[in-house]
RNA sequence: CGCGGAGUAGAGCAGUUGGUAGCUCGUCGGGCUCAUAACCCGGAGGUCGCAGGUUCGAGUCCUGUCUCCGCAACCA
């Protein structure tokens, strides 16, 4: 019998900047389902890539100074790029999209007229707001304080010419589908939907734009490019060879499965997507799941409040399969979970080494001492003592499997740690040690206990593997499972493990982690990131209100030098000048800058100073004047230098 | 009255169709020694934001009300 199919996708990320932690979880949440249903034995196509075109992009490449190819190609296949973070994810995806591949922008083509011949593409107007300096288009909702949002002034009103898709045609088939099937889910996101978007009326949605180029253009009207929703949402199909030759599998996989993507693309994906499908008369994707995000302190990621989490440092940190983990057993998929360093390390700390690793260390660690590594065939079983951990080991699968069903990874999980739970539990009910002093007498019972133990693991073990692939496999190599011990068939069946299997201690899976230590190091590590994406040097803005040259010429400017200078006592700024300004009088000034010199290298410098400022009190001595100096910002850190001139200016030299 | 989400033990969260309020961490006490100072047991701690209502019975349904968070862009 032919294997059922099974085609899974993320989104395709947007390459304008690295990718996070929030990228991260989509993908990783992905390959777990995907994972999952190759182990089911299905004929599995899971899809990742991205979404390289738009004006973002065109911006950012220039401001880079290389093209917009040259740009993503970095970031895509780059050090620390998409494919590499993958990689490093352990994400099992069969194939990668990038919306430039020469294949997708063939087919975009064709799908685009296609659509178009239909009458369901049509030429129209775009109405907007123009900023003619930045030569772009803006919504009004994009506007701050009726200004264009990137240079501030004032924008007109204009239209230019673009195609529009006929998205109002297919707002009752889309409510329907919505409303009345469970093609969106988690359900919560329905009534979002229909109630925001399409009660107020869909209006048809612009798919083409000629304020930039770096798109997919449109092949019957030079000038115009395909803008992002038929160019990015059709990659679903295009990578399986839909109107193209650069692959075959279109009419085996298509309709996708299911379609995970972030809570803010749901809107696209449940309705753009599926009216463009109707449009094109193609099957509908069997589901779109929206999932929630990753908070930090209770508020969004951001590049801009700078409190992005990376991957790499995590996964370096603490190892990939701990922070797969992390992130599916402890947010719930479908709503927004808080992330944190601390909850981080308690998961891997509780759950993988105290729970699992340590069952699989003190499992082993007894086979080998009391049989040598193998159990004798012996064995003696005890019905009322093993009865709830058999119960429990062979209803395990099912109810796991309930979970996975409804994308519920969290769930699923819990029930493969509640059997964890319940053996460590079975150790101390049956206490082996025990048992172990007096073998002649307990031995096969002590096997039946042992082997109990294994099989948990084991069975515990394969539903682990579409999670923590590579430590799931280790669990299952320490406890000598065959390879026909190790599939789905076996996870749902109790005893499959040989009665006389043999163990082979391994090194801990999860050592413990010092959390005071790790979350130090990882502050230290953030605060070292954040400073780095700081720009190397900023400058206060230029007044641009004139002064007139009168009010100028008041502010008296002196070379002067410095015969003494001394930390103000109680003071971590203020340092105390005395200084010759050719007067014949020494003039005092306190100036704040004791972070910057030490008293004793200013003396005998010539500076400048503005004399006739009104004296004033600092921390009870009076400052008779200004010491000038030149500031600016170097990655983010304030820095100062006093203006220090030729020693052969004589004191008291007046500058203008 | 723009839309939506959330308010449940010190913290973080579960609570399917209404029927004695649970989990993890922390805390207090006890047990065990095979194991990664881990594992096992027990205790303390909540009037489920507030106020009404439906019901024999509501965290769970209805109404009102307060507070917090998302909803321009980057972005899962």
């Amino acid at each position: 019998m032919e294997k059922k199919k099974f085609y899974i996708t993320t989104p395709i990320y947007y390459p304008s900047d690295k990718l996070h932690i929030g990228h991260t979880y989509c993908t990783v949440a992905t390959d777990a389902m995907a994972r999952y249903k190759r182990l089911q034995g299905y004929d599995v196509c899971f899809l990742t890539g991205t979404d390289e075109h738009g004006q973002k992009i065109e911006t950012k490449a220039a401001e880079a100074g290389v093209t917009p190819k040259e740009f993503v190609d970095r970031i895509v296949e780059g050090p620390q790029g998409v494919k590499d973070l993958w990689k490093l994810m352990n994400i099992s995806n069969d194939r990668f999209i990038r919306t430039t591949d020469d294949y997708h922008v063939a087919s975009i083509q064709k799908i685009f007229k296609r659509m178009y011949e239909k009458g369901d593409i049509y030429k129209g107007a775009y109405k907007g707001k123009y900023c003619t300096p930045c030569e772009s288009f803006w919504t009004e909702s994009q506007l701050v304080n009726g200004c264009c949002p990137d240079c501030g002034r004032p924008v007109v009103d204009a239209e230019e010419e673009a195609y529009f898709f006929r998205l109002s045609k297919y707002a009752d088939r889309v409510q329907d589908l919505l409303e009345n099937t469970d093609f969106l889910q988690p359900r919560s996101r329905v009534n979002e939907m229909v109630n925001n978007f399409i009660k107020p009326g869909l209006e048809d949605l612009c798919v083409s734009r000629t304020s930039f180029t770096w798109g997919v253009p449109v092949d019957f009207d030079p000038g115009h490019v395909v803008y992002v929703w038929v160019d990015a949402l059709f990659n679903y199909t295009t990578a399986l060879g839909f109107l193209n030759d650069k692959y075959d599998d279109y009419d085996h996989y298509w309709p996708a499965d299911v379609h995970f993507v972030g809570k803010e693309i749901v809107r696209f994906h449940s309705i753009i997507w599926p009216a463009m499908l109707m449009s094109m008369e193609m099957p509908l994707p069997g589901h779109v799941f929206g999932h929630g995000w990753l908070l930090l302190d209770g508020g969004k990621m951001s590049k801009s409040k700078g409190n992005v989490v990376d991957p790499y440092i995590l996964a370096e940190k603490f190892g990939v399969d701990a922070l797969r983990f992390f992130l599916l057993r402890t947010f719930p998929f479908g709503s927004d979970g808080n992330f944190s360093n601390e909850s981080l390390i308690q998961t891997i700390n509780v759950d993988l080494a105290n729970d699992l690793g340590n069952l699989l260390s003190r499992t082993v660690s007894m086979v080998g001492k009391y049989f040598g590594g193998t159990l004798p065939d012996v064995q003696a079983e005890d019905a009322e003592k093993d009865a709830e951990l058999v119960q429990l080991l062979t209803s395990l699968r099912a109810r796991y499997e309930e979970q996975m069903e409804h994308y519920a990874f969290q769930n699923a999980l819990a029930e493969v740690f509640k059997v964890i739970s319940r053996a460590n539990k079975y150790i101390d009910e049956n206490a082996p040690w025990v048992l172990a002093k007096d073998l002649e007498q307990n031995g096969p019972r002590l096997a039946r206990v042992m082997y109990n133990l294994l099989e948990a693991l084991r069975m515990a073990g394969i539903l682990l593997s579409p999670f923590i692939p590579a430590s799931a496999e280790k669990v299952l190599d320490q406890i000598g499972a065959c390879g026909g011990c190790r599939t789905w068939e076996s996870a749902g069946t109790y005893g499959s493990l040989s009665r006389t299997a043999a163990v082979q201690r391994g090194d801990n899976l999860f050592p413990r982690i010092d959390a005071e230590a790790a979350i130090a190091e990882l502050e230290a590590a953030a605060e070292a990131a954040r400073k780095a994406a700081l720009p190397a040097i900023e400058l206060e803005p230029q007044l641009t209100e004139p002064v007139d040259f009168d009010t100028f010429c008041k502010s008296d400017f002196r070379a002067v030098k410095v015969k003494d200078c001394q930390r103000v006592k109680k003071s971590e700024k203020l340092l105390k000048f005395t200084l010759d300004d050719g007067t014949g009088t020494d003039r005092q000034i306190l100036s704040g800058i004791a972070r910057f010199y030490q008293p004793e290298e200013l003396v005998g410098k010539t500076l400048v100073a503005i004399v006739n400022l009104p004296p004033r009190k600092m921390m009870g001595q009076e400052s008779c004047g200004m010491l000038i100096s030149a500031v600016h910002t170097e990655k983010g850190e304030e820095k100062l230098h006093l203006l220090m001139v030729d020693d052969a200016i004589p004191a008291g030299a007046k500058l203008c």
